[in-house]
DNA sequence: AATGAATGAGAATTCATTCAT
DNA sequence: CATGAATGAATTCTCATTCAT
C-alpha cells in the first residue's frame, strides 16, 4: 500500500468519525503510520486532501451510475440498475461510500457545474421516464430529490447502526419502494 | 433580543455555513455584536452551545410531530399531518430547521435512548399502519428511513438552492409521494 | 509600556540581531514577556509586524528630514540640517535606526511610489542646489546615492562596532566630507 | 556546468531575492535542476553553502583590490585603481557582487580577523595617503567608511533599479567624487 | 452583566536533512 | 554520483477559554 493510499484510508476513516475540522493531521499521520510531513508531499493541505478524496469518489460514483443505465433498454430497469449500482458501491467500499454520504454537505457547494454528479444521472433517467409517459410528474426536481433522499437514507441508516451488513440484500425492497414513489403505470412489474 | 438569543442566532447561522468545529467563538461574538466572553456566561463551552441548541429544537420538533398526529383519527391523515408539521416547522424557522438537518449527524449519537425523537414518532405511526393492515411491510425500519429520507431531502434540496421559498406549498406532492411509497390500500385518496 | 510596544521593541531587537526570517515568534514573545498569541492580536503575521514597524519609522524619518530643511534659508545649511537630523534620529533611538538601516534591503521594494522617503527628501535638496548653481553635477541620482551611502555607512560602522557612542559628535566631520563630495563653490565654509 | 556550480548559481540568485533564511533547499534544488539531496554532497548545510560562497567571493574581491593597487605608484592613482577594480568586479559577475553587497551584514561577523578584507585594503591605502600628506584626516576609520559607503551605495542603487546597465561607465564621476571627499591637495586632477 | 485583552495549548504547515535505491 | 521520498523537529498561527476591569 503506497504512502498516498495509507494517508487517504486513514484520513477518510477519521473524517467519518470526527468530521474534517475535528480531525488533526497528527491523528491522520499516526493512524496511517506515516510522518505528519508526508501528508504535504501528496496534498497541499488537510482541506484539500478532504476535497480531493471526495471529488474523486464522487465522480467515480457518477460515472459508474451512468454506465449502469446504458445497457438497460427498459426504462424501469434503469431505475433498478441505479439502485443496484448504488448499493454495490456501498458494499464494495463502505468506508469511501460513507465518507461520500456524510461529507456531501461540506463539499457539494464546491462542485463545478460541469461535473457529472449522481444527482444529474438520476435526474436524466427520471426525465426520460416522464418524456416516455412511463411515470407522471410535474416536478422532476422534487421527485428526484425524494428518490435520492430515500436511497441515501438507507446508507445513513447503516451508519447509525440500524442496518447491519451489506445493503445489496435489501435491493428488492428498495427498488419496489422507489417504483411506488414514481407511481409508474407498469407498477405491477 | 436578549444577549442569549443574539448568541444563539448568530451561532446557528455560522454553524450552518461553516460547521461547528469550523466556526470560532470570535466569529460568533462578532456576528452577535457581543463580547467573546459573554458566550461563556450562558454556555459552558462552544460545543455545549451547539449541542444545547440542537437538543432543544430536536425535542420541540419531536413533540410537535407527536402532537400533530393525536388529533387525527384516520391513519393516513396522520401521515399527512406529519408532513404538514414538518414543512410548517421548516417554514416557521428555516434557520433552526436547517441547523437541525445539517447537524443531525454530529449530534445524533449523543441523543439519549429515552428521548423522544422525530424518528420514533414516525416509526410509531408506521407501525400502527402496519398493525391495522393499512399498509404492508416486513421491514418497518427500512420503510421508516426511506420516508424520513425522502422528506429530509426536501430540506437539503432547499439548502442547496434547488428549491426556493416556502416548503408548505409542496405539501400535496410530498404527501402523495409518501402515500405511494407506503403503497397504502387507500392509495386512491 | 503597552503590550504592543513590548512586542515591537522585542521584535526589532531580535530582527536586528538575527534577521527577520531568522527570528521566531516564540523568541519575540519570550523576549517581550508576552504570550505568543498576543503578537497576533496586534499584527496579522510576523512579516507584517516587521513591515509595519519599518514603514512607520521610515516615514517618520522622511518627515523629520523634510521638516529639518524647511527652516534653513541657505542651501548648504540644508545639507547640514539633514546630516544633523539623521544623526539625531540615530542617537535618539538607536535600536529603531539600526533596524531601519539593516532591513532597508528587505522592505524597500514594498514601499509605495507615492510615499515620502528619506531618499526623495535628499534628492530634492540636491536638485535645488544644482538649480541654484551652488553645486554642479550632471547626475543627481548618482550623487544623491553616494551622499546617502556615505552617511548610512556611518551607521553600519557603528553596528559593526567600529564606532562607539553617539554619532552626533561626528557631525562636523561628516558634514565637511559631504560638502567636499558636492564640491560646492562655497567649499571654504 | 557542474552540479556544484549549478547549485551555487541557483542558490545565490535565490539568496539575493529572498534572503538566506527565506530560501528553501527545495527551491535551490528546483532552480538548479538538481535533486535536493545533491546539495548535501557538496555542502554540509544550507547555511554553510551561503557562507562558503560569500567567503570565497569576499576573499577574491579583497585580493583583486590589493593586486590592483600594487602596480600604481601615484597614491591617487591607487584610489582610481580601487574604484576601477570594484566596478569591474560588479560588472563581471553582477550576481555574485550583488550577493556580496546584500549578505555582508549577515556574514561579516563570522569573518576571521586575520582574513584580508576589502575594508582593510582601502583602509591601508588611505593610511598611506595620510602618511604621505596627500590627504589630511584625523579619523581614518570614519573616512574609510564614508568612502566604502559611497561606493557600495552605487551597487545598492543598481539593485534598486535606479541605475541600469554596467557600472564602469560611471567610473569617472565616482572617482572624482571620492577625490573630493578626500579633499586631496591634488584635487585638481 | 458585559467586556475584550491576554493566555497558552494545540493545530496546520514547513523544511533542512537523511538514506535507501 | 544522483535521486527524491520520507522524516520529524521546529515554526507560524489559531482559538477556546479565563479574568481583571
Amino acid at each position: 500500500m503506497s504512502t498516498r493510499d495509507k494517508i487517504i484510508t486513514a484520513a477518510v476513516d477519521l473524517f467519518i468519525k470526527q468530521g474534517i475540522a475535528g480531525t488533526t493531521t497528527r491523528e491522520i499521520a499516526a493512524s496511517a503510520s506515516v510522518a505528519e510531513g508526508s501528508i504535504y508531499r501528496y496534498f497541499p493541505s488537510k482541506d484539500e486532501l478532504a476535497w480531493q478524496v471526495f471529488d474523486d469518489y464522487h465522480q467515480t460514483l457518477a460515472k459508474r451510475l451512468q454506465q449502469s443505465v446504458i445497457n438497460e433498454q427498459q426504462l424501469m430497469d434503469k431505475i433498478a440498475a441505479l439502485v443496484h449500482c448504488f448499493l454495490s458501491m456501498a458494499d464494495e467500499d463502505w468506508l469511501m461510500f460513507r465518507y461520500y454520504l456524510t461529507s456531501q454537505h461540506t463539499h457539494m457547494q464546491k462542485v463545478d457545474n460541469t461535473t457529472l454528479t449522481p444527482y444529474k444521472v438520476v435526474q436524466q433517467v427520471l426525465q426520460e421516464l416522464i418524456k416516455s409517459n412511463t411515470i407522471k410528474s410535474n416536478d422532476v426536481n422534487l421527485l428526484c430529490e425524494m428518490v435520492m433522499g430515500a436511497v441515501h437514507q438507507i446508507g445513513i441508516n447503516k451508519i447509525y447502526g440500524r442496518i447491519h451488513g451489506d445493503l445489496l440484500p435489501h435491493k428488492q425492497l428498495i427498488t419496489q419502494t422507489i417504483f411506488q414513489m414514481l407511481n409508474a403505470n407498469e407498477c405491477e412489474k
